[in-house]
DNA sequence: GCAGAATGCTTGAAGTTTCAAGTAACGAGC
DNA sequence: GCTCGTTACTTGAAACTTCAAGCATTCTGC
């Protein structure tokens, strides 16, 4: 796992407002989380983020989820999830069929292949996050988690503006 | 500004461990300001947020930086930096020599086109960053600041480890 | 029911990023 | 001063992502 050295907060000059570094620190430890995700998912699994992250979303719905559903949910665009979802039914993980009452929609679900993959892949990757997010104490977290979700619902509200 | 709907963390359920539904509203939080500044400095000024950060660095440096200084401060890899900076150059914001000590070595340093083009951006970053980063005070943001370090130096450590 | 707008998804091209392999230059030890 | 290992960067292929355009289907108001 060695990954190059990161630190693009260094560049940072004294007279820079405090929500610049917060910014940048923010991204850099968001970074450096996903890159190492990344890339233990991919030797581990020759997967990926991307892939899991479907992946995710179908394990939580029995019923399978439409195109659109699963491109809101992930961070990504509406073209990318046909992507990666051709790219998972090729492998065999997930499979596609048209909605039966609507027929412009698609429906995607996971195979029991797919579903066995990713549970061992969703073993690992919570591990893995557990030990890097680990630096913090239970309450640190907590303290975290609900200063993020003030920023999320400020952004929400910003983005409807 | 229009950005899809996005919440990943909606998938979540009740037994997942609390590290993970931070690492969820980390990512998330993250990637919404990284899509919107990504989004406005293309809109204005056809760049990019990885420009923007290979330009912000060379804006500190004015002696200049080895390709190797710029990919260690960007959150990219080798070969990515030398596309962009040969993107950059051919746009006139940057200019390239070879290091007089080391002819290996390729230092890179803004022209006074890219100078002032950048000047530009960073006052619009800047105001973008601090309206989106607006929904905390600032005693929340220093906070958030400081967990984030603790994050940052275990991540660190991780990674030597 | 029918025209036109809206919706759901796919496609293809272009852009971006990574990865692995390659080239050139440096440096330590003989 | 040669040789081997290392370092600095570049390159080309492949992976991935986005964007805009397109197609089929459904919905709405007449």
């Amino acid at each position: 796992m060695t990954l190059p050295l990161l630190d693009p907060e260094t560049r940072l000059q004294g007279d820079d407002h405090e929500a610049l570094r917060l910014w940048l620190r923010l991204f850099t430890c968001t970074t450096m989380v996903e890159r190492t995700i990344d890339q233990v998912l991919k030797r581990d699994f020759g997967s990926s983020l991307a892939r899991f992250d479907v992946l995710a979303q179908l394990d939580r719905a029995p019923d399978g989820l439409r195109m659109g559903e699963l491109s809101a949910g992930t961070l990504t665009t509406n073209g990318n999830v046909t992507w990666l979802v051709a790219a998972l039914e090729a492998e065999g993980h997930v499979r596609r069929r048209t909605a039966p009452d609507d027929r412009r929609a698609t429906i995607v679900r996971l195979t029991a292949a797919g579903r066995r993959h990713f549970a061992t892949m969703a073993r690992q990757h919570e591990a893995l996050i557990i030990e890097l997010l680990d630096g913090l104490s239970a309450t640190e977290r907590r303290t975290m988690h609900s200063l993020l979700g003030t920023v999320k619902q400020h952004l929400r509200l910003e983005r409807t503006a």
